[in-house]
DNA sequence: TGTTGACCTGTGAGCAGCTCACAGGTTTAC
DNA sequence: GTAAACCTGTGAGCTGCTCACAGGTCAACA
């Protein structure tokens, strides 16, 4: 298998896949004759791991430590429960931080329904943003 | 005011002032004397605004677009209302992905519980990976 | 046998939004 | 005068791809 049938097999990119290539977490042989790379069951089994991997949160250098573990013959999976417990963290992080984001965009959408448009003057740019900013910031301070 | 006074005002890294700057977003003058750039008020008051609409989900981009509507004297309020609504459906989009995410972590973690440990062999990597991953495509299938 | 054209390859570079590293200039204290 | 501290701009690096592109390969047809 070269890597446009490898892609096709597993629905990515063949950009992808010579992604994972480049940077190791794939190692395909040479086919003799033309020097083009050859994924064979192994490299097949790799593939499908990093994308369940990749579906789980897993980083990619996450799944370099978990290949170089699983190599040796050791078994990943101690590894891979403290490593899913801080990506989890990290998760709930920037799912907050989202929710929080699209608090204030909806607000401040909401808030500029009842405000006119204004030409910018010098030490004002868009007094749309920066009153809502504003706001906000009173807000806080309640 | 140069970068390091600008940066501790405002609260932001003097690398993100610089960045600002060499992106073309920041003007400063030069300082005649020893090169330095230089922060005046206009300066003061477009970091201000950066700072603010980053804080609502405009891009660099955006800000970018806004800036040049202001520079030429025109109301940049109908543009940023189109551009908050695109950002807030990808903000949308993205808070429900990582929900998902979220909850397929959440899930792995607690069917790992029960499952112990296992060496890799030829054509398994790590068993509560792709174990995981063949439970989800069931589930999805009923 | 030659040639056209489709397809395939690897590699360099680019994306956002910073962040870091670093060589070298400036300033202050002694 | 000089040493140390601090400041500067710029190149490069980060994640996880994605795109662009020059050039190699191969099947089909004349």
């Amino acid at each position: 298998m070269q890597v446009t049938e490898l892609a096709d097999t597993f629905g990515v990119k063949k950009d992808t896949v010579r992604y994972y290539t480049r940077i190791g977490l794939l190692r395909p042989s040479k086919s003799s004759n033309n020097g083009y790379k050859f994924y064979a069951t192994p490299e097949q089994t790799r593939l499908r791991f990093i994308l369940s991997a990749r579906d789980l949160g897993f980083s990619i250098e996450d799944i370099k430590q978990i290949f170089s573990e699983s190599d040796e013959g050791k078994t990943p999976c101690p590894t891979v429960r403290v490593l899913i417990e801080q990506r989890l963290q990290e998760t709930e992080q920037r799912f907050i931080e989202m929710a929080k984001l699209r608090d204030r965009m909806q607000s401040a959408i909401k808030a500029w329904d009842h405000m006119p448009d204004k030409a910018p003057c010098s030490n004002v740019i868009c007094h749309l943003i920066e009153d809502f900013e504003l706001v906000q910031s009173d807000t806080k301070k309640q």
